[in-house]
DNA sequence: CATCAGGGCCCTG
DNA sequence: CAGGGCCCTGAT
């Protein structure tokens, strides 16, 4: 992270939301399973994080100003230039997608209402949506996250931050910003490789050229089936099923797409699901499929994230040794 | 010191 | 469709 921002972001605009009951404000924004970045941060009830914006970065500050039954969330959006009431607008609306805040999920609790293993869990997290980034974000990280132990993918996001970000400085806080795809599109290859992100130096150079031309918008994935999208995202270099897994699930929130189980996850849901060291991968997804049919990655994903905040109070002593630090 | 595998994916045969 | 190679890093 640099020490000093390349930008203040001095103007501030604020509303309020009030997102579909019942919602989790902390498990909603922060993820304990996710690998720390200097693009966001988390205290209980206060979120800050940056997000570019029609080419420059803005700042956004969320508080949880309600409850789980009278959800409101307080928003600030900081930025350099004043920005108009339309672009602030269309700029919140895309934060409640990526945060699944009007997402209704109340059919969700029905389903799993005698699920014996969902039940403690809910209980704990009732209300937590799936929170996703904008897809070119989301295919970095991906793209960073293969092929390497934790350590080393927080290593090359932040190397990344700091050559092509924008440092930003509001509410004296310090955050990276992620960098518009024209930027990375236009660097040579060597000079990424020195940034040690290794071969996937190409992927990051092939899907930043793919985003800025010859790859649909937003709103036309969205509208694509789980199949069509799925075939859709795979013609991104560097972009495999394990990726698009994530993808579907945590940019385009697709609840029932879950039929990639990778080693680690497996060690981890044959704990969580058969009290078991290791399962097989078919197995694991058959028995998710029959407990939770539709709703199936979004329940494992309650299972996950609860595991990972109880991690937080107390080390989980099988967890530890699958998380390569 | 050498060797290896890691929270995949591409490319080749 | 199986399997080798790929960047780097820390573990052995």
């Amino acid at each position: 992270m640099k020490s000093n921002p390349d930008r203040q972001l001095t103007c501030v605009r604020s509303l309020e939301l009030a997102p579909i009951a019942p919602f989790h404000f902390d498990s909603t924004f922060h993820k304990p399973s996710h690998f720390p970045s200097s693009d966001c941060s988390w205290e209980p009830s206060r979120f800050w994080m940056t997000r570019r914006w029609v080419g420059q970065p803005v700042g956004l500050k969320l508080q949880d100003v309600g409850t789980v039954q009278q959800p409101r969330v307080s928003i600030s959006v900081f930025s350099a230039q004043p920005l108009s009431d339309r672009s602030l607008q269309t700029l919140v609306d895309n934060l409640a997608f990526d945060y699944d805040l009007f997402a209704d999920l109340k059919p969700f609790y029905s389903y799993v209402e005698c699920d014996t293993l969902m039940q403690p869990v809910l209980e704990r997290w009732k209300g937590m949506r799936v929170s996703g980034a904008p897809l070119y974000e989301s295919l970095i990280v991906y793209i960073v996250l293969q092929n390497a132990t934790v350590r080393r993918s927080v290593q090359m996001l932040e190397n990344l931050f700091d050559a092509f970000g924008d440092a930003v400085e509001f509410e004296g806080r310090l955050l990276s910003s992620f960098w518009d795809p024209q930027v990375l599109a236009a660097v040579e290859e060597d000079s990424l490789r020195r940034l040690k992100v290794g071969y996937r130096a190409r992927s990051l150079l092939r899907v930043s050229s793919q985003l800025i031309t010859g790859f649909p918008n937003e709103s036309y994935l969205r509208s694509l089936s789980d199949e069509d999208l799925r075939q859709e995202l795979l013609r991104l270099y560097g972009i495999g099923p394990a990726s698009v897994g994530y993808l579907l699930f945590e940019v385009f929130h697709r609840y029932g797409c879950f039929n990639q189980v990778s080693p680690w996850e497996q060690r981890i849901y044959s704990r969580l699901l058969f009290q078991q060291e290791l399962v097989p991968a078919q197995r694991i997804l058959m028995e998710v499929d029959q407990r939770w049919g539709p709703w199936k990655m979004l329940a494992a994903h309650y299972l996950f994230e609860d595991l990972f905040w109880l991690r937080r109070h107390e080390p989980v002593e099988w967890l530890e040794n699958l998380i390569r630090l």
